[in-house]
DNA sequence: TTTAGCACTCTCGATACGAGAGTGCTAAAT
DNA sequence: ATTTAGCACTCTCGTATCGAGAGTGCTAAA
């Protein structure tokens, strides 16, 4: 029986399924066992023969001169933009994570944890959502609240909805009701400008206004910065279970980068420009980039309203990972909290 | 040369020496090492039938019939409580600590996460530092923000200056002269009252400031849980460090129980009550109670102002582990914590 | 009561070896 | 020109063996 395909598509047939298949079995995989397993219409020597071209390619490597075959970083990158195809979640599952988002009802902390929860979950996998926040914020309230003594609490809104509170030590005690006209002042005068406008204003206020003025525009500018508010994580312990990371010095390796939050601003900052929203963008091996993640991949998707507030979410796993499932899974929950930011701004 | 110990203070030695090279070592350790080792005034073969004796009452144990000797849990307990005595930091240490905090400002949540990294990196271990909270809170203040549309955002503070927020869909669109309006009213009306008073006022109330109470209510018992609050956690992959979790299957049994928020609430729960603030709890090998941490020792700690608000922190490590400096570390970071609750309560 | 001496036990690393799985190559078959 | 059967070869992995090293327990002497 001679096969139709030309060789570029028995290539690529033989790849894919030594990918799936080593994603699935984590074993090198060989050239017999495959002709058996998955009833393939030509002969192990075939495959071989296959083989050493995808080798020579780049896309597969022989851990040892007599072992099966494993897909390169390259292999990987190939399948997944290539190979892949577009894949989705099962309607069933995709009811019962809409589900539990809608249990969780309206409050944003619990989306995100639970973001995280599900994601880690579906991926067995480490997790990490950042909060929305917007590109360029905007004052849009602010409340001054009296504590204790000479501490008070600042409360500021900003455009997109976003929430940042501050303590302030003031100079000597100030009455709430002091405070309020303050802050109401504030509200009339800044309303709807941007950081750089704010710092304008400050040299003309009073001792108390400037003080308040400048914390809000360093909050507002934590904000704009990519990890300026909470980074919600699970399933850390995940990894744990990979095969991959028996050697606990790997593991170790991987989950200091999400630990880290100077790594993951790093690695936020320099992905996120290139991802827009409902975009996912699969890192595979560190990308010859970051040495720590050489053992893993990272998929990263934006949520949110561009040009109001976003946010990121993402899957930390092992290079050998799920690629279709947890890409599926990440852009799903990412448009599920893009449907949240919309809801509570437009109510 | 005869000893002028009585037999009692030479156990006692002996076994104090054992479980010190074991923390250092993390090998069995025989009499004649020691004896070397330690210039012992007595022979290698007193040193083993002592060793006998610590064995039979429980203290030591040995993993074959061959190989030195190694702490039992109930040794480790004897050492922490008998055997240890007090230890305190280097005075260096202390500046270097207290400088970092100085450092941090006045923001809780920067002290709060800054305790998690000490913590976790003087003890080489994984951290933990719960926010403070009251144990009964009370109302003080509160204001309601529009934000979006229906979205409004409730900010909540009660005595003892911990502050909590939560979004609110209210049926229709409400102006913010409204909402300031009716946070002044409660404001006025529920000043200093506990959960069961403000319950209890909601049936004589119109619609929102039902939705308003009930909401008010809800945060204030969910304050007054234990784990009500945001969680810090650092050095979560300083554990995989440790010999004792080269097997990946026990590092995650011990990582995992810092990631399940059930879990710590429960653990915290349970022994908070029995620990007093500037007291430290040690747990060794989860005390029977606790099968996930057989292999895991924490210490605990509690700071912040009794009946005003207190807080948690907390080192989880391996059973081996150094107790001495640990405990002083978590002593010394919960003084420091119980400082700054004071200092944002008293101005 | 302490200690020297000694036989015994157990782990650990190195070495050896066979089974199993897989490869590359060559020559025959299609 | 491809594909395939056949075969020799390679490499890993589990198991068994062995000796060194460290430590113990016991006994008899100090």
């Amino acid at each position: 029986m001679r096969s139709l395909m030309n060789l570029a598509e028995r290539q690529k047939l033989i790849l894919a399924l030594v990918i799936r298949d080593y994603i699935d079995n984590a074993q090198p995989v060989g050239s017999k066992t495959m002709v058996d397993k998955y009833g393939l219409s030509f002969s192990s020597a075939t495959v071989r023969n296959e083989m050493v071209a995808l080798t020579e390619a780049g896309y597969l490597r022989q851990p040892h001169t007599s072992a099966g075959r494993v897909p390169t970083e390259e292999g990987y990158r190939y399948f997944v933009r290539q190979l892949m195809g577009q894949t989705d979640l099962a309607p069933q599952t995709k009811r019962m994570i809409t589900h539990q988002f809608y249990q969780a009802g309206h409050d944003i902390d619990n989306w995100l944890r639970l973001a995280a929860s599900i994601l880690a979950h579906q991926s067995q996998a480490a997790s990490l959502v950042t909060a929305p926040h917007p590109e360029k914020a905007r004052f849009k309230h602010i409340e001054i609240i009296s504590t204790l003594g000479r501490q008070v609490l600042m409360v500021l809104v900003l455009t997109g909805g976003e929430i940042r509170q501050q303590m302030l030590a003031l100079a000597e005690p100030v009455s709430q009701e002091t405070l309020s006209i303050t802050a109401a002042q504030l509200n009339q005068l800044c309303q709807g400008m941007s950081t750089a406008a704010i710092a304008a204003l400050v040299p003309q206020m009073e001792a108390l206004e400037q003080d308040v003025l400048n914390l809000i525009v360093e909050e507002m500018d934590l904000s704009s910065a990519v990890l300026g508010g909470e980074v919600y994580r699970d399933g850390l312990t995940n990894v744990l279970t990979e095969p991959e990371f028996a050697e606990v010095e790997l593991a170790r390796r991987a989950l200091r980068v999400f630990e880290e939050r100077a790594f993951l601003q790093d690695l936020l900052t320099s992905t996120i420009l290139t991802t827009n929203v409902g975009g996912v963008q699969v890192l595979i091996g560190g990308e010859g980039t970051w040495e720590e993640l050489r053992e893993c991949s990272i998929v990263l998707g934006r949520y949110g309203v561009p040009g109001l507030a976003t946010g990121t979410l993402g899957v930390l796993g092992p290079i050998r990972m799920s690629y279709g499932h947890t890409i599926s899974t990440v852009r799903f929950v990412a448009d599920l909290l893009s449907d949240l930011v919309v809801e509570l701004n437009l109510g």
